[in-house]
DNA sequence: CAGGAAAGTGAACAGCGTTTACGGTGAACA
DNA sequence: TGTTCACCGTAAACGCTGTTCACTTTCCTG
């Protein structure tokens, strides 16, 4: 049984949430300051040490309830997709892992930039994760490699060093080792490496020496490591048909 | 002729970078401050507007010397091995990228993390670039192209979007189209990408949630590029024999 | 109804970037 | 040689920041 003062306590603390998203938005990851949003709440800046201990704790709470949000958004895609279709479902998780970077871009850098001095990303029990979010694209390698078994290193193909690792990181998920081989572990921190690369680069502005328009590219590479992964369908719909090829020669 | 007043301007410029540097590694980018740099210097925080306009015009200075920095690491490990042994060159200059990013993490941060609002990477003439930085790479996969002709995709295999930015950059760097293909630049980017998108999960702390060493896996997807580059030595040396297997099974 | 935990306030401390007005000091020029 | 002026640096101030402390108010609980 929730109490009253639990229900207002809950309240406040979202609606803390709320300002510090506003600011986030508005101003950037460094725009964030206690005073500011407590007087978004009519309220004074010592008060907020009622519900978070400091500053950075603010922030990584921001940060966990981002996490989650991006991992439901990829479910979402994903699921707007027919279960049949793993190819269609990876390739959305993927234009939405991109999409939500390039639309929350303030959002993004506090999850996928360097993380504040002194931050953990909490190791709760659970799935030890990317906060549930590489596990979406995991699952669905998982599922794809199980129908279509696509090519993967075998174990004396993979370095002993990496190897290991690779061990360790299936038994403490609880995988089947027997089921599952440590190459399509292998394969997916490839794909995943290859992913947020191209994201983190695009959303950090580091792609302009090169291209001004990134999206051709995401999909090209999403194109790459489809064919890697035994896909062969000509991947639906999710580019726009080069519709902008206007302001190339300014100077 | 250099006066004595430019003399001592240029002296005092570099004091204040090299005790910006200082905070920077001590404290981390946001630890940089005006006030504690002129502390440093036995000065007061309005004497440095003499040098800089504003705080954020001294960070972005400090990124700029941070990229020169960079590039001539990166020279200078190519350099060191033999000029007929480009896949070796290459793989010095990839771990040098690495090695730099892990040794300097609050300035790669500054670097190739999100920058801070308002930064924009001084587009001057000379070669569009990422600071001669990712030329490096550049003329070290063109060189292997035009000796070993590993396979690249045709043009006619390229996106019409991606092929049309791929010849704008050509023609922008003043490339010689009938000697450089597109697909060459095509197979750069995606390298240039693996390699940051690894490289950046790392010193940003975002591959713990499946590796805690990553360099087992940087050697394997060097590896499994320097295989697609049609380089076929063994690597020679770079990556110590897996001499750290403990502190596994740790809490 | 009494006690106490929770929530919020106001003042204060130390730090920050930045602007302004002001003093020297040295170099250049008549 | 004397003057002028750009340059370098300072002190004070404004408004902002995170954080702590002592205090009050409010509301729930026993």
């Amino acid at each position: 049984m929730t109490t009253r003062r639990e229900r207002l306590r809950e309240a406040t603390v979202r609606e803390i949430q709320e300002a510090a998203r506003r600011h986030l938005r508005a101003h950037g990851p460094a725009g964030i300051s206690l005073r500011a949003i407590a007087r978004d709440m009519g309220m004074t800046a010592p008060a907020l040490y009622r519900y978070y201990a400091s500053l950075n704790d603010l922030l990584a709470a921001m940060i966990e309830s981002y996490k989650a949000e991006i991992g439901e958004a990829l479910e979402a895609a994903r699921d707007a997709v027919p279960a049949d279709d793993l190819g269609g479902r990876l390739a959305a998780a993927a234009r939405a892992f991109r999409r939500w970077a390039l639309d929350h871009r303030p959002e993004f850098t506090m999850v996928f930039g360097a993380p504040p001095p002194g931050y953990e990303p909490r190791a709760e029990g659970e799935i030890p994760s990317a906060g549930g979010l590489g596990v979406v694209f995991f699952t669905l390698l998982t599922d794809l490699w199980r129908r279509e078994r696509f090519p993967v290193p075998a174990d004396e193909d993979i370095p002993a060093g990496l190897r290991e690792q690779l061990e360790h990181f299936s038994t403490s998920c609880g995988l089947d080792r027997a089921d599952l081989p440590l190459g399509l572990i292998r394969v997916f921190v490839g794909c995943w490496v290859r992913l947020y690369g191209l994201v983190a680069m695009e959303a950090f502005g580091h792609v302009h020496f090169v291209l001004d328009d990134a999206e051709p590219l995401f999909e090209a590479e999403l194109a790459e490591v489809s064919a890697m992964l035994g896909i062969t369908r000509p991947l639906p719909p999710g580019h726009s048909p080069s519709a902008s090829a206007a302001q190339n020669a300014a100077s």
